[in-house]
DNA sequence: TCAAAAGTGTTATATGTACACCCATGC
DNA sequence: GCATGGGTGTACATATAACACTTTTGA
């Protein structure tokens, strides 16, 4: 009977001035056996024992981020044999939102260097094992969740306008949504509360709302679709 | 760092007679260092060395069930710390759909006995490990599944009556389907090609149909719905 | 008064839903 | 001729999609 190594890696979205962003760390060559030292990865390691998965995310990213997640999703388990040069690894693959943090974020201890890539833009490589694959599907997964389930609780401020959820959506959907269509949508559910209004630099003052949670929940659960 | 014991697991659907059924095995106490003796479990079991999921799930299915697979697809990672009550153990679950077996299953090496519940009636217990989770996981899925894309190429024969297929939909959805409206839809994507005509022991002739394959793949990455 | 961003309703089309009777066969 | 299971169409309600101008503010 065969014992593999198991880490979580979790790709971590984060939305910010109306663009969607995903942290990678250029991995630094601590010992000589760590391998793919210079390339891009995504935050994450072993698991201690006695912990579960989604701790070891957490505690990961609290480690690497100093980051308290918002919410967490299992997303898919990698296990090519080839997956890491070294012996047979598998990685138990999470998605995390997060709201932007508000101040600098802190450099991990396996990593030197942290940066912030726009989803539409991220760098072509290299990437360290198969972190490539794992972006590619937790993009994926957030494209075809936007579809069918509300996203944006945890990922925009308490407040927002619908200017910016709207962007989000269009972000990830990358097509053209109707203004109108949208709002008509959100509020046939209830699913916005207003709060405030807010005057930006410029234009007209807007709306701001938070989401109904009781609404965001139960939606989550049964599924709806935000069309045109 | 941490290695663990890492093994697959499947639930595996057949669908017969309209009814819908999953196999389970009555586990022997082979060794007395072997857990759970005489409760119900999965097929599953540890991955060889060079070999990758899916590859291990086909492997069990063929040594345990002589069963070549339809339809694969990784469901879930499970890793509760006390999930083995021996050590630390991950379970990397899939779900398997096939079309029922011509001839009687063979019995598994590690197993004494082996039977097929249908998915409404499946035993109270006791279960192996965590696999009373993993398939009402592998149930939930399959149910989320069936309403946004097509599901039926690898659970019923090649040629199959709408009444087959709507009683597929009618034991997972557990809610009454109208007749008119369900052939209507399918039709109306060209999702059916009528073969030939089917003389049951009573009744009016059937019509039997196969699955356009074409049509059929693009409607799974594309999603649609069943409706009433 | 201009530029910037936000706000707002109506109509046409497509989709979904409800509903009941006749048909072909074997016995 | 009757019991069994299969087949079929229409009318109504709801949901989606397309569409452009006016409002509020700061500079």
């Amino acid at each position: 009977m065969e014992k593999f190594f198991v880490s979580v890696d979790s790709v971590i979205f984060a939305y910010h001035e109306r663009q969607l962003f995903i942290p990678l760390f250029k991995r630094r060559s601590v010992s000589p056996s760590e391998p793919f030292p210079g390339h891009w990865s995504l935050a994450g390691g072993p698991i201690l024992p006695g912990e579960d998965f989604e701790q070891a995310c957490r505690r990961k990213l609290e480690e690497d981020l100093g980051l308290d997640i918002e919410y967490l999703e299992q997303l898919y388990t990698f296990g090519a044999p080839d997956r890491d040069p070294r012996e047979r690894a598998i990685s138990v693959a999470y998605f995390a939102l997060i709201r932007w943090p508000r101040q600098e974020l802190s450099a991990g201890a396996d990593t030197s260097d942290t940066r912030w890539f726009e989803v539409r833009s991220l760098p072509e490589g290299p990437y360290a094992f198969d972190h490539q694959l794992i972006i590619a599907a937790a993009l994926q997964r957030l494209r075809a969740k936007v579809q069918y389930q509300p996203v944006g609780l945890n990922l925009l401020a308490e407040e927002f306008s619908v200017a910016d959820l709207m962007a989000l959506y269009h972000a990830l959907l990358e097509r053209e949504l109707d203004k109108r269509n949208f709002v008509k949508k959100l509020l046939s559910f209830s699913l916005l509360v207003p709060t405030r209004k807010f005057q930006g630099p410029k234009g007209r003052p807007t709306q701001l709302y938070q989401f109904d949670r009781a609404v965001y929940q139960a939606l989550q659960h049964e599924g709806f679709s935000i069309g045109s």
